[in-house]
DNA sequence: TTAACAGTTGAACAAATGTTCAAATGATAA
DNA sequence: TTATCATTTGAACATTTGTTCAACTGTTAA
């Protein structure tokens, strides 16, 4: 997580483009919810914790079906869980032993929405 | 970046809800976007990344105007404009010495703006 | 040519991360 | 109570990751 840097080089000290430095500064979203963004995209971002949101996305599921369904051990599939509680995604109900774990928000979809049309369109970018 | 894992515990043999397995399998989307997803939201996830892509969202930037934008080295911005760019989500056009950096794709803008969304929203998760 | 400088690159290092393993909870059923 | 089992937890480990530093491109201008 980069916090502050004072470490200045040599091109830090004169900026080539001021008017644009200002601006950009001005127009860009405030500091702190970039960093709230930066940390969900994390928690997104690694693909064990990606293929459980998308099962979630079907359906309701315990520790012990997720585990089976992506062929993991039940004490790595409780840890990324817990990693994606932490972060708000999921939530869990408790029937007897059992724990099952559903998507907390709606969002979440439509982020893996849009991001599945991303990667599935092959490279087509518009500028 | 989990591959196969022919690990078995305990639980992993003995499903509990095979039903909800196989329809949670059938339904989830293919594996391979899954892990594009991933790939993708990995690279939105680490802060200074996502701090260069919201300034990009502004406007174009060289090299240098980042670095003094976000208080970091040349190289340092230089090391990830090229993560980005390796990933398809920045542009960028040479005009003498000057590089400048701009972004590739409208879904980028899309999915950052649903990002703040839900980060900004205080926890206000519907069911 | 030479000096200056924007940008890139690779090696090195510290910090963060995901999985495994073993042990501990907590709930059910005998 | 005891045994069983779904789940959780913490420590350990290997791997990945971001930044720094120093050296190197490539382009401009003198």
């Amino acid at each position: 997580m980069s916090e502050r840097n004072d470490r200045q080089e040599f091109c830090e000290t004169n900026v080539i483009h001021y008017d644009i430095v200002e601006n950009v500064r001005e127009k860009m979203p405030p500091e702190d919810p970039v960093y709230d963004v930066a940390e969900l995209f994390k928690v997104f971002g690694d693909s064990t914790r990606a293929r459980m949101i998308c099962a979630l996305t079907v359906s309701e599921m315990c520790v012990c079906d997720i585990a089976a369904l992506l062929g993991m051990t039940s004490s790595a599939i409780s840890h990324q869980l817990r990693i994606l509680k932490q972060a708000g995604l999921v939530r869990n109900r408790r029937v007897g032993k059992i724990v099952y774990y559903s998507l907390a928000d709606e969002h979440i979809r439509q982020l893996f929405t849009v991001a599945f049309e991303h990667v599935t369109e092959e490279k087509g970018g518009q500028l």
